[in-house]
RNA sequence: GGGUCGGUGCCCGAGUGGCCAAAGGGAGUUGACUGUAAAUCAACCGGCGUCGUCCUACGGAGGUUCGAAUCCUUCCCGGCCCA
């Protein structure tokens, strides 16, 4: 089995131009490829993992993987799978972005010195400089607005009440140039990317066979969804972040541990670096016992120490196990000074006497104002280890445990741990 | 530039003088059921430690009126058509 059947098998082909030359190509030695990220925001989400692992899988097949930061279209905006313009980020915000987003490039692709050394790169680079008449010149008139127009991404904008901008109009065309800078500067000869690119990758195919005359290929891979078909990635109050700042390790891996029975064989089958006999493995297990959650667990445990580590992996999972293992209040100091240190938590003051949790709530960011710590009280939804709240939302010394912590959960998986400030 | 239609809560979308914090749907939250799942049923779904003929909110600013998301003026933004 190649490394097209493994994608193929692991269902991360979705378009590609010609199958059989592209694997000729492979055969023949290795090959450079290239997947782009907007910098839309200082951080990538969980969708942006199929990408990544995507030519982590070429780099293990021996591939030259160059994962791209669009700090140049990142300015224009993709008009792909919206339906309204974009707003322009400022430079400074823009800069911030990329500089964040190539750091979590650098995370999960090998850039140790040898034959398959991954290189990153910034398209600004080349294309800042870059005048625009001699864009136009270049680039331009090797594309008629006919073709251009045609595609899905400007089409269904065309046809949406908000139209679509010049500016935005304009990306498939700097998308296009991407490609073949990085062919004629890194022989870079494939591009991929989620399906939703399948146009923007093509304009660059097409741009390298008119202006080098030169065959390039393009693979794309499908867009994460989850089982109602919406797009993947958001979670409990939006997306779910790579940065461990936006998205704590614990909740980054509760995130994989709660994916939907008919959604885990296919995001492990994408996703997972194990070989696919191991996946299937997996799979065949989780069909027979669901309920155990073992593809669940096997997913989470993995996505977490890619992006985390190891360590803030088993952290994570120790965490979680002493919260859904069994009766949490009964946990030992140690394994709740565990749990603390991942959970959510909150400064309490030196006496607990006329404290209510409105405040705690909202502090620790599981609620979003007053009024609904009120509304969840009267549905009887929060708990102080395990006494359910009277609407009052007082709390006592003796919801303490271990003498120390005050173990707060809202509604069936939302914890914050309360922990006394040091000067308190 | 002219004409015309439109800008409503997280999203879609009703509402054309009081009964409007604003129909309905979706999303979301919670409860029941469960397996940290799905489906289903139910409740909730702007804010305020004061729950009120309270505050904020129907693109912005003024105005008419006892009273406006609803009427008028003007400005901004978008679609479509014409130039």
């Amino acid at each position: 089995m190649d490394l097209l059947d493994d994608l193929r098998a692991r269902g991360l082909l979705h378009d590609s131009t010609d199958l059989d030359a592209l694997r000729a190509r492979l055969a023949a030695g290795p090959i450079g490829l290239y997947i782009g990220f907007d910098p839309t925001a200082d951080s990538l989400h969980a969708g942006h993992l199929v990408g990544q692992l995507f030519m982590r899988r070429f780099q293990m097949a021996g591939h030259r993987p160059f994962p791209l930061a669009g700090g140049a279209t990142g300015m224009i905006g993709d008009p792909g799978g919206r339906s309204e313009e974009r707003n322009l980020l400022d430079d400074d915000t823009l800069r911030h972005n990329v500089e964040c987003i190539k750091a979590q490039l650098s995370r999960l692709l090998d850039f140790s010195p040898g034959p398959a050394q991954a290189t990153l790169v910034n398209n600004a680079d080349w294309t800042v400089g870059v005048s625009m008449l001699e864009f136009l010149r270049d680039v331009g008139k090797h594309f008629t607005v006919n073709q251009m127009i045609a595609k899905d991404s400007v089409r269904s904008r065309i046809e949406s009440e908000h139209g679509i901008s010049y500016t935005e109009f304009s990306y498939m065309l700097l998308q296009a140039n991407d490609f073949r800078h990085l062919y004629e500067a890194h022989g870079v000869e494939l591009q991929a990317g989620a399906s939703d690119q399948w146009g923007n990758i093509t304009a660059g195919v097409e741009l390298i066979r008119r202006r080098l005359g030169k065959q390039a290929f393009a693979v794309t891979h499908p867009l994460m969804v989850k089982s109602d078909g919406a797009k993947f990635g958001k979670s409990v109050g939006g997306a779910v972040w790579l940065d461990p700042a936006r998205t704590s390790p614990y909740q980054f891996r509760q995130f994989w541990m709660q994916t939907d029975d008919q959604m885990v064989a296919t995001y492990l089958k994408m996703l997972s670096l194990r070989p696919l006999e191991a996946v299937l493995a997996l799979v065949a297990d989780h069909e027979t016992a669901p309920e155990r959650r073992a593809a669940q667990r096997a997913l989470a445990d993995e996505m977490t120490a890619l992006v985390h580590g190891a360590g803030a992996a088993s952290a994570a999972a120790e965490a979680a196990a002493v919260l859904f293992g069994g009766d949490p209040t009964a946990a030992s100091e140690d394994a709740l000074e565990i749990v603390a240190a991942e959970v959510p938590s909150v400064a309490l003051p030196a006496s607990l006497e006329g404290v209510r949790v409105h405040e705690l709530l909202t502090a620790a960011g599981v609620a979003k104002s007053n009024s609904e710590v009120a509304r969840l009280l009267a549905q009887k939804a929060v708990r102080a280890g395990n006494r359910v709240l009277d609407e009052d939302g007082l709390v006592h010394t003796s919801d303490l445990l271990s003498g120390r912590f005050l173990l707060l959960r809202k509604g069936k998986r939302d914890f914050v741990v309360g922990n006394f400030s040091a000067g308190g």
